[in-house]
DNA sequence: AGTGTATCCTGCAGGC
DNA sequence: TGCCTGCAGGATACAC
């Protein structure tokens, strides 16, 4: 489900509301979501104050400092994971399947809930965070990503485009919904290798990757059924969603129906005409 | 190097 | 209505 839109999304909703507050006990209800003993758990962040909020891929990063030492409480909501920020004096319902409750010195609460329990929320001292994070590939948004970084890694890959685009160690946070919509923008075949890609398409296909993750972004990201915000409301881009989910239903672009195909044993959206499968039949 | 498969889980839609 | 099957935005480990 969250890919960086929505990962963005809770990071920018978090990010102010959290700075400064510290942790002043953590609940752990579902033990599977974390790493390490809950035990540990509770003791490394009861006390913590949160620096930071962050996003890397799809991780949403919170910087904590203890007594003495640092540690990063970083947060992979897997498919179905949820972190929700509840305001004390409102009180409103409590979400189903929360995995671990923060309670904050302000009162109000931080709950992870996530109905799967594919989502981790793991401790890492600054060494061990900077070397995870060391590897997963660049942040599509970041300006230092070039075309000619982008083309060159998909140049030297024989995968399918869309699988590259998923490897979090190539790129990180482009999940399965924005890889197939940057995908049918550009007018390229998911299945079509990286090496096939001319530089003009991997250029057009950043660029379209870039524009889908940002309109996104300002629609709060998608939800399909899970996803929430922060505040716990849905991201409203599925309306905008021109392929992904919309099999059987007419290209915006020139009317062919959208097909799906699976590969990789994930389903992927396409326009048979606008992505045709040999490179150079274009759009 | 890549792919397919299985795994971690639950919930929901669709078929019968 | 109710049971069964398939499917789902992710990540990872394994065999081939």
């Amino acid at each position: 489900m969250p890919e960086l839109p929505e990962v963005e999304t809770i990071v920018r909703q978090l990010a102010p509301a959290l700075r400064g507050q510290r942790i002043l006990k953590a609940k752990v209800l579902r033990r599977d979501v974390l790493r390490e003993s809950p035990t540990r758990f509770r003791g490394t962040v009861a006390g913590a104050e949160v620096r930071s909020v962050t996003r890397r891929g799809k991780n949403i990063v919170l910087s904590l400092s203890a007594s003495s030492t640092s540690r990063f409480l970083v947060v992979n909501l897997g498919m179905t994971g949820q972190l929700l920020l509840r305001c004390h004096p409102r009180r409103p319902a409590r979400p189903t399947h929360v995995a671990v409750a923060f309670s904050l010195d302000s009162g109000d609460s931080l709950l992870y809930a996530d109905s799967r329990r594919f989502g981790r929320l793991a401790l890492f001292s600054p060494e061990e965070w900077e070397a995870e994070s060391e590897r997963l590939g660049p942040e599509p948004l970041s300006p230092g990503l070039t075309p000619w970084t982008f083309h060159h890694g998909l140049a030297g890959s024989r995968a399918p485009v869309r699988s590259w685009l998923l490897d979090q160690t190539r790129l990180a946070g482009v999940g399965n919904i924005y890889a197939c919509e940057a995908l049918y923008r550009a007018g390229i075949h998911p299945a079509r290798t990286g090496a096939s890609l001319e530089p003009a398409d991997s250029a057009r296909l950043l660029m379209t990757l870039r524009e889908v993750l940002r309109e996104a972004i300002e629609a709060r990201g998608t939800t399909l059924r899970d996803y929430r915000t922060a505040s716990g409301e849905e991201g409203s881009f599925v309306a905008f969603l021109r392929a992904y989910g919309r099999e059987g239903e007419s290209c915006p672009r020139c009317g062919t129906p959208i097909v799906r195909i699976v590969f990789s044993n994930r389903s992927a959206f396409l326009c048979p005409r606008c992505q045709p499968e040999a490179p150079g039949g274009g759009p």
